[in-house]
DNA sequence: TTGTAGGCGTTATCAT
DNA sequence: ATGATAACGCCTACAA
């Protein structure tokens, strides 16, 4: 594509590009009739900066990497809608990469958002991710970094996920609130930052209630399309009167195969909701769901990683920034 | 970010930058030795090339830009995917823009990509997009440009999709096949090309069971939330005994309408499905579905991009690419 | 086989 | 008020 350059402009105005230069931006020691001439002609010829050119000058792109285990995801490529949202208001633009929950890729394309001179990263680790020492290294060489949602405390980093905790703890508190007594757990892998909270959160409210926990009750699906099926089946011999689910995926699959088996138990589901389809309010019997702030994720987040860009991290801010999830009960019975 | 430079190995070695970058290339003309020692000291200090500095020299940026309506949407968040995967295999980055459904941002946007310097453009209209003339101007000098999804006819150049007309056929013929007569036909902003080819397919399949077309039976849903259930009421009236909706979203809509109205007729609706999620499955009473390949799209619209931007377009491709839809029975009882 | 110089587009510094 | 020059990091004629 051929552009127009500041070159263009003198030559074509007799005046040297450092004029041209200085008139595009306003300087204050220039004739203001040049000025005018160089303006008028700039903008005729739509004339706009190299933004790669001013990179390499400024040593920075005001490029953020955004790093997802997969985009295709309602819980990313809503918090990817935050991201964007913000960093174009403050003059970012956002490269994607997907780790497609590996920790090999992972790493790649890390190493690739460095080689891009991305200003900073932003990373929802993949499930494969154990070890997060290549990140460690970065931080040292001075890169920004940013965790949201999938964290790990092994990174000394502003990190902002959503308040599974408390999430998981009010799903729980609300079926059991409701009678239930032998509350299943559905959840995702267990070594990932979100499920180890999530997990607490529901150990904490069987604890307060003086429920005990039962380990058989709690399963863990990978990332296979066809895992739920079985889980649910190996779940309902242990009898659940509830079942809570991590995420929607495992929620619908669950719903699915219940329905599948003719089974009366899902009155009581509940799961953690990513989206606010309206699919939850389709389903009979209906479901209640623990919705995350995907989007505000993505906005807190980057608001983070700016700041740490722009060196303004004005107030010691608390390294890990939980946001609030919302229980929202679609319908509940009493039983017992 | 502290990066070491070619400078760095030249100055460390004792040698030019030059000969370190032949080095590094693995250039035939250098010692052996020399090369050795270069490449092994880069490797030390895990040197990679500034592509920003690359870019500048080889006047183009590797990246390609993207921009959709939105990224939080089952389809657009699919076939990124598909462009993010194929991109990263042939040496190419994305940078997501979204239009947030407006002509003006969309403008904005696509002059943001063009200051970025990307290679070339992924364009799948907003809603509120009439005019592609500034489009037109940007493939005049020559920017590369593929459209997706929601294309354009007035723009000459390759334009991948869904083939809406066929799948909108047979989604409308099962229905009349199952007994149906009178097909409500709910649908989202009239003038954006999708909208059109489906109605046309809706058109043609009643025409060729020898049923009226009545405009009475079709409605255009806006983006609002909120906007679908008065439609459904007003469809009511008109006493439909199917329902075919054109996207996710409406179906849903349109289900949760009926099943708050306690209408029967929901065992006939079917849609254009962007997801394989199994809510369709989960939906009581069941629902078709018509699938796109999201993901196809998107590959194959970045790969058309890349073949313009390389100018490899070996064969002259027929411009618009139509990808096929998969007519999803879940259950269907017969009628009348 | 290696070094020197120039250029990609821009801006900052130092003249004039 | 304006121009010449150098520099950002890299590559490649051309020279040695």
């Amino acid at each position: 594509m051929d552009t127009i350059t500041i070159k263009d402009i003198a030559r074509a105005l007799n005046i040297s590009t450092s004029t041209v230069s200085r008139a595009l931006r306003d300087s204050y020691e220039i004739n203001p009739e040049t000025k005018r001439l160089v303006i008028e002609y700039a903008e005729r010829l739509n004339y706009h900066p190299n933004s790669i050119a001013l990179s390499l000058k400024e040593n920075r792109s005001r490029v953020i990497g955004v790093i997802v285990p997969q985009i295709a995801n309602n819980f990313f490529s809503q918090a990817i809608d935050g991201i964007e949202a913000i960093a174009y208001k403050r003059g970012y633009h956002v490269i994607i990469f997907q780790s497609q929950e590996s920790y090999e890729r992972e790493v790649l394309t890390v190493q690739q958002a460095v080689a891009r001179k991305a200003d900073g990263l932003l990373i929802s680790l993949a499930s494969g991710t154990l070890d997060v020492a290549y990140l460690r290294d970065l931080q040292e060489k001075k890169l920004p970094i940013v965790l949201f949602d999938r964290v790990s405390k092994d990174l000394d980093t502003p990190s902002v996920t959503a308040d599974n905790f408390a999430g998981a703890f009010a799903a729980t508190e609300h079926l059991i609130q409701t009678g239930r007594r032998r509350i299943a757990h559905l959840t995702i892998l267990p070594h990932i930052s979100i499920t180890q909270e999530r997990l607490a959160g529901y150990r904490a409210a069987l604890e307060q209630y003086g429920l005990r926990y039962d380990e058989n009750l709690v399963r863990y699906a990978g990332l296979g399309q066809y895992e739920v099926e079985p889980l649910v089946d190996d779940l309902l011999e242990q009898s659940p009167d509830a079942f809570f689910s991590a995420s929607d995926r495992l929620a619908i699959g669950c719903l699915a195969a219940l329905k599948k088996r003719n089974v009366a138990i899902p009155e009581t589901v509940s799961l953690i909701g990513f989206t606010n389809i309206t699919v939850a309010d389709l389903l009979a019997p209906p479901m209640s769901t623990v919705e995350q702030p995907a989007f505000e994720i993505g906005q807190v987040a980057v608001d983070q990683l700016i700041s740490l860009i722009e060196g303004k991290q004005k107030m010691p801010q608390p390294n890990l920034i939980k946001l609030p999830t919302k229980l929202m009960v679609r319908a509940s019975s009493q039983i017992g």
